[in-house]
DNA sequence: GGATTTATGTCAACAGTCCTGACATATTTT
DNA sequence: AAAATATGTCAGGACTGTTGACATAAATCC
């Protein structure tokens, strides 16, 4: 299906073009809205983006190494040292020696650390069902797939290839 | 049709939840996939993400105000004033007294600077463009419809309340 | 078992971007 | 003439990212 391109794209170029145009601010918009409604929260706690981006992946794999959260955030490990010593430092996040392998640094987070990012996670959970109802049904849908066709190969592998029909267990 | 959440909410909180939980983690990659094809030709000019959304919004809205220009970033005027002497300094944007107002500065984008613009919206939108040929023809509005509910009230209204079908003109 | 590689941590310095607070100038409005 | 507005700038601080250099402990290789 991807090896007829230069047919369709030629003759829907333009719309698509005035698509990709609104598109660029679209995004723009939207990301800077949604990370507002966590920075808000964050900054009660006096944290910046960078803690909860390594909070919310620690949270959601809970038991990663610091050399696999780098590899998801695609940081320096100096950037993120900064970062991991302030949350390990107050509490939010702790580590586990490594069973297999005692080097490693296994990333927990504690009762503390989940409650805040249960907090950060349902500001922007809100957000986002609120804008799903808003949009029809099948609005989902395409929402994730031009994301999921936006990022690289590598980070779209980090997704399941479909998710479940949520729209079927609506009447339910 | 907003006016009645708890039963539909109620009914379909868990599926919506986890949509929700996935599209925390979608806005992040590609969000970064987005940006990071910008940063690279940025790079090259030793340029950075502030530089290009001041370029940006200059060259879309041409003799945009100072002050308007502040209203669309939401940053304060000592952080936009680093980049615009920046970016005036190296001439890729020229300031003129407003005529009605001559307290006005009204930016405009020089011909170097169009250029550096078109590089960076180009690819932009050619990964957009992909990513919309890669989802389904409905998807783009799904993922249009999505993205404006995410935002705020006072930032959807810089947007077009609808966007021409160009569905139809493919045949065309 | 000694050499090498790997996982992690840290010190130092620099850059970009955002913020607050304080002032200054020119122009418009009251 | 006084007050408000649009813009600019100086100073200093915070967060987050980078590079480069080292250090330690543990695993792996030969």
């Amino acid at each position: 299906m991807s090896d007829l391109p230069t047919t369709s794209t030629t003759l829907s170029a333009a719309p698509l073009d005035a698509a990709a145009l609104e598109a660029i601010e679209l995004m723009f918009f939207a990301y800077r809205d949604f990370t507002d409604v966590a920075d808000r929260i964050l900054e009660e706690h006096d944290l910046g983006r960078a803690h909860h981006r390594a909070l919310y992946f620690i949270g959601t794999n809970g038991g990663i190494t610091v050399g696999h959260l780098l590899d998801i955030l695609n940081i320096t490990k100096q950037s993120l040292s900064r970062v991991l010593r302030r949350l390990i430092d107050i509490g939010l996040v702790e580590q586990k020696v490594g069973s297999s392998d005692r080097r490693q640094r296994l990333l927990l987070v504690s009762a503390e650390g989940q409650g805040l990012l249960d907090e950060l996670i349902d500001a922007q959970r809100v957000l986002l069902v609120q804008a799903f109802e808003n949009a029809n049904a099948d609005s989902l849908d395409g929402f994730r797939q031009v994301m999921l066709s936006i990022m690289t190969e590598e980070d779209r592998q980090r997704f399941e290839p479909v998710i479940k029909d949520w729209t079927t267990d609506r009447a339910a």
